[in-house]
DNA sequence: ATGGTTGTCGAACAA
C-alpha cells in the first residue's frame, strides 16, 4: 500500500499538477494539505472521474485538507480532539482497507509565525494535542501512519541554510523538542530511517521567494511518521522532488510511503 | 535594497 501526502498550495490551482503526478506515482491513498476552499468548492467531480474517493476537510481561503483513496476508507474523522474551540480545518484521519487496515492521519501542523506571539502559541498547543492523538493511535496497536506538513525542521542537517532559520517558527528549540517527544512515543520518520547518517534533507519544500528552487535553498518540514505496526511493513519511502520544477508546481513536494499493506 | 512569490479572493492575509 502506497501512502503519500503532498501540500498543495490551493487545489484549484493545482488540479492538472495533481493529477499529472497521481497518474505517474499511482499512490493508493493521499493526504492533501492547503486545499484553500471550503468542500462545495473542491473539484470533487475531476478526482471521482479518475477513479478516488474523496474526503474533505476544507476552510474558506485557508488551511483545509484531505483525502483521495483508490482503496475503500472507513471511519473518516475531521478535526484534532481536544479543543472544541478550535475552527482551524487542519486534521483528517480515516482507515485505508488494503490486504491490511492502516489508519491514516493527513495533517497540516500551524505555521507558527511570527514568533513569539499568539500563532507560535497556537503551534505549540497543537502539537500538545497531536501528542495526545498519537498517543491514543498507538495504543490501539494498528499499523498508522501520521503524516503531512509539520512545519518543523527536525535538524540541522534538514535545512540547506540552518542559519537563516534560527529566529523562524519551524526552527524553534520547542517546535523541534515538540515533534521529537511525539517521535519518542513510539513513532518511526519513515525518510530519516531509511538513510539515518544522511547529511543533507532530502528536503521538500522549497520557497517561491528568492529563488530557492533553483539555488536548492530546501527544507524538509513534510515528514512521515509510522507507529511501530506500520514500521514493521515498511518497503520503501521516497521524496518525489523532481515535481517541483514541473508546471505551477506548488512549493512544497510529495512524500510517500510503500508498506507492505 | 527592510525587497522577493503565490493562492485565495476581490482587500488583505497567510505562508
Amino acid at each position: 500500500m502506497k501512502i503519500a501526502s503532498f501540500n498543495i498550495n490551493g487545489i484549484r490551482a493545482r488540479i492538472e499538477a495533481l493529477s499529472d503526478w497521481l497518474a505517474a506515482a499511482q499512490p493508493d491513498a493521499v493526504v492533501l494539505q492547503e486545499i484553500k476552499t471550503v468542500d462545495e468548492n473542491f473539484p470533487r467531480a475531476h478526482f471521482e472521474d479518475l477513479g478516488w474517493t474523496v474526503e474533505t476537510h476544507g476552510q474558506k481561503g485557508f488551511n483545509g485538507v484531505a483525502i483521495l483513496s483508490k482503496l475503500p476508507l472507513e471511519d473518516v474523522m475531521r478535526g484534532l480532539p481536544g479543543d472544541e474551540t478550535d475552527e482551524q480545518a487542519r486534521y483528517i484521519e480515516a482507515t485505508v482497507i488494503g490486504d491490511r487496515a492502516v489508519r491514516i492521519a493527513g495533517l497540516y501542523l500551524p505555521n507558527g509565525n511570527p514568533q513569539p506571539g499568539p500563532k507560535f502559541d497556537y503551534k505549540l498547543a497543537w502539537m500538545n494535542r497531536l501528542q495526545a492523538r498519537a498517543k491514543t493511535l498507538r495504543d490501539t496497536e494498528m499499523p498508522v501512519v501520521m503524516l503531512g506538513d509539520f512545519n518543523v525542521i527536525p535538524e540541522t542537517r534538514d535545512a540547506a541554510r540552518p542559519e537563516v532559520w534560527v529566529d523562524d517558527a519551524l526552527f524553534q528549540p520547542e517546535s523541534r523538542a515538540a515533534l521529537r517527544r511525539i517521535e519518542l512515543d513510539g513513532w518511526t520518520d519513515a525518510i530519516r530511517i531509511r538513510d539515518p547518517h544522511g547529511q543533507r534533507g532530502p528536503f521538500t519544500f522549497w520557497d517561491f521567494q528568492g529563488g530557492a528552487w533553483s539555488k536548492d535553498n530546501g527544507i524538509r518540514i513534510d515528514h512521515m511518521l509510522l507507529s511501530p505496526q506500520a514500521a514493521d511493513l515498511l518497503c520503501d519511502a521516497g521524496v518525489d522532488r523532481e515535481v517541483r520544477a514541473g508546471e505551477k508546481p506548488s512549493d512544497h513536494v510529495p512524500v510517500w510511503v510503500d508498506l507492505a499493506a
